[in-house]
RNA sequence: GCCCGGGUAGCUCAGUCGGUAGAGCAGGGGAUUGAAAAUCCCCGUGUCGGUGGUUCGAUUCCGCCCCCGGGCA
């Protein structure tokens, strides 16, 4: 019996310093990085994204970046059929995967695999965005009700997107999600894979100051005039995933006059915190998660950046993988 | 110096015809199956500027004081 190839996640809120461990990792093991992130995907938005730099790709190449055009969708399904093919790939050229990102549904797409559901159908919903501008979500909730009770009763009545999957998934399958749903297939990434989760710990008012202070770098280093290109096409609108991204739509809202400068800056800020906060439910209660700086003795130095901590932490994943 | 506004939650403000107060934003917690950097749910005690007075009871009415606007000198 052969053993399981290792995956190492690195998983990690905004701000909190996952790419430099990763290069730092990558620096000292055999392995590549695949990016977990859906904003990352984009071409074209490189600084609102955080998305590493030339030298820094050329030197750590990151997998599932840039692929997608701003006017296109990515998904979790997309992204768990991508990264199971870079994986092997990666696996097949004897190095270890290296999965670093903060979209916390697309590790667990990967880690669980999803049913087997049609794809989104952007013309139903339109439609079905349509009907809710005039009839109101509930409305929907309770057509939902109807076709689907399981699902409906899961969700809450004013939950748009998920109300809108629902009745799209009946409308194309002519079958409730829920009882779709239901029909377990696919197998678990652990059957595959020795799997190593590590999520780098930085406390929270920490967070907020760093993000502030990258906010205003982003700004800085030319974040507008990036939005302004992608306003300019004419065929980007902020309905779409990418353009609704975290510091994309608050300028995108003050290029069209909704607000002003500072206003936009400190929306933009507002935005990243929640983004944390919610990246950290998903940490706090994934299983088997490693907190890097907690455990063993390491007082958490408030600057990642540093070499004397990404060294620490390299250490400490590098360790574990031995022991393991 | 005088007159007029204001001083209430971290911020912007509402309100109490006298019975110790509530919105938005910020912030916190949670959910999470093809948009997830998305979407949605829950969470509001604060010397109501200070101090005296009237009152059973004052953040609310009255006096004085302090601070911030604006106006007149």
């Amino acid at each position: 019996m052969e053993a399981l190839p290792s995956a190492i996640f690195l998983m990690g809120p905004t701000a909190s310093g996952k790419t430099d461990l990763a290069v730092a990792l990558a620096e000292r093991l055999p392995c590549e990085i695949i990016s977990v992130d859906s904003a990352l995907v984009y071409r074209g938005m490189d600084i609102g994204t955080a998305k590493p730099d030339a030298a820094t790709l050329a030197k750590a190449p990151h997998r599932l970046i840039d692929i997608r055009d701003p006017a296109e969708a990515y998904s979790a399904a997309e992204f768990r059929r991508d990264a199971l093919a870079a994986m092997a790939d990666i696996v097949a050229a004897g190095k270890t995967p290296l999965l670093v990102g903060g979209t916390m549904l697309y590790f667990k797409a990967l880690m669980e695999s999803f049913a087997d559901l049609p794809a989104a159908d952007p013309a139903i919903r339109a439609r079905l965005e349509a009907e809710a501008a005039e009839l109101g979500w509930p409305a929907l909730h309770a057509r939902l009700a109807a076709m689907d009770p399981v699902a409906a009763a899961r969700l809450h009545p004013n939950h748009s997107q998920r109300i809108q999957r629902a009745l799209e998934v009946f409308e194309l399958t002519g079958q409730p999600m829920s009882v779709l749903q239901a029909k377990t297939g696919g197998e678990l990434l652990s059957d595959r894979y020795r799997v190593h989760a590590f999520a780098p710990e930085v406390p929270r008012p920490e967070l907020h100051r760093r993000i502030e202070v990258r906010f205003h770098a982003m700004l800085d280093a030319g974040l507008v005039d990036e939005v302004r290109a992608l306003h300019a096409r004419g065929d980007l609108h902020p309905g779409l995933p990418s353009i609704r991204s975290v510091g994309y739509r608050q300028v995108w809202a003050m290029l069209d006059a909704e607000y002003d400068y500072n206003t936009m800056i400190q929306k933009g800020i507002s935005a990243t915190n929640s983004l944390a906060k919610r990246q950290m439910t998903w940490l706090r209660r994934w299983e088997g998660l490693y907190w890097l700086g907690t455990d063993p003795p390491n007082p958490v130095s408030p600057d990642t950046r540093s070499g004397e901590a990404l060294r620490r932490w390299t250490d400490v994943i590098l360790g574990r993988l031995e022991s393991a």
